[in-house]
DNA sequence: AAATATCTCAACCGCTGCACT
DNA sequence: TAGTGCAGCGGTTGAGATATT
């Protein structure tokens, strides 16, 4: 089609950039920003696509970059992010203030997939690489799945779980929710969620929000792709939710109970966090909460959430029954106790 | 010490979606 | 409606660094 692009004029370099063409590109953008970057080579005078600066400035130049290795919280956020959104790095990245997707995607291409199969979890689908059906793995992914079930070597504790949690803390828990669950056999039902109970929530979600900022996450659907839709739309009103118990001010001891209510059948459903931990990792135990109506999170007290916790018991058998009649046999209640 | 293998990460490539005409 | 320009995204590449033999 001979479609014009910048990477196709002549003349423009490649490659690495000199200190003096980032001092150009760095000059130039804090001066007068960016605007149209098919412009800035020119008005910087660089020898360079607007593309290729555009890429140095958010990846390198860009003044509120982070620089420095990763620490283990923001490795544990990307794990679990990577559960939610998968590939989407620059979703990720919103979530990580100061790294870019590119260093993002590095990492987890060099480091993180490594450290999860070690773990004996499948980076790609964040299973048990036991559960992993290899006729659908790639021959890379083969060889590396054969190579890191040599030692199968069971994790002796949940990627996600925080030191501080208190959920999911037995001693041979690894990413195993105790508690039951909801599983459709209908994947056209329920297209979208994972067939993994670890993230079945997560999968069809979303943008975490910080529960320090704002609690309130009935706006869900503004934040839920439009691949949740279907999901949204199911006759139970599926809208999940991921987030952090960030609130700098919590301590290990001050426990803050997240409640959902479901409208109109007035679920509720609650546990403990502690700062840091993920939202979604403690509902997984607990994922078919998630399945009716919508959501609400709020701070109240350890003793106010555990009342909540057992009014909400009877109503959630009540739910489970109207979703085996709503989706039939198609519906399977399953434990992964065992797993 | 040299050769080779592996890892890391900056940068490129090609594609998509959106806005505009 | 189709064509064009652009920003942005994710996959891939390859140079340099580091580890291993």
């Amino acid at each position: 089609m001979g479609r014009h692009s910048c990477c196709y004029k002549q003349k423009l370099r490649k490659g690495l950039w000199s200190p003096e063409e980032d001092e150009k590109l760095l000059r130039h953008i804090t001066k007068y920003g960016h605007g149209c970057w098919s412009s800035v080579p020119k008005q910087a005078g660089l020898q360079r696509c607007g593309k290729s600066c555009r890429l140095r400035w958010i990846n390198y130049l860009r003044p509120d970059l982070k620089r420095g290795t990763f620490s283990q919280h923001e490795e544990n956020l990307i794990i679990e992010l990577h559960a939610v959104l998968g590939n989407r790095w620059s979703q990720i990245a919103a979530q990580l203030p100061g790294r870019t997707d590119n260093e993002i995607k590095n990492l987890w291409n060099s480091c993180i997939k490594k450290k999860l199969r070690q773990r004996g979890i499948d980076p790609n689908t964040h299973k048990p690489l036991s559960e992993v059906d290899d006729s659908l793995l790639p021959v890379v992914d083969k060889l590396n799945l054969a190579e890191s079930k040599q030692p199968v070597q069971v994790p002796d504790r949940n990627p996600f779980e925080t030191s501080t949690s208190k959920i999911n803390s037995s001693p041979n828990n690894s990413m195993t929710p105790t508690k039951e669950f909801f599983h459709s056999t209908n994947q056209s039902a329920l297209a979208g969620l994972s067939m993994n109970p670890n993230l079945w929530f997560n999968q069809n979600c979303v943008k975490p929000f910080d529960l320090s900022q704002d609690f309130s996450c009935n706006t869900i659907s503004t934040i839920v792709p439009s691949m949740t839709s279907s999901i949204l739309s199911t006759p139970m009103g599926l809208k999940p939710v991921v987030g952090l118990a960030n609130d700098s001010e919590l301590t290990s001891d001050k426990e803050v109970g997240i409640q959902i209510e479901g409208d109109p059948d007035e679920l509720k459903w609650s546990e403990y966090l502690h700062p840091g931990f993920p939202i979604s990792a403690a509902l997984q135990g607990h994922g078919q909460a998630n399945l009716f109506g919508d959501i609400k999170c709020e701070s109240q007290s350890a003793d106010a959430a555990a009342a909540t916790w057992q009014q909400s018991q009877q109503h959630q058998q009540e739910q489970q029954l109207l979703a085996s009649d709503v989706y039939g046999k198609d519906f399977q209640r399953l434990s992964y106790e065992h797993i």
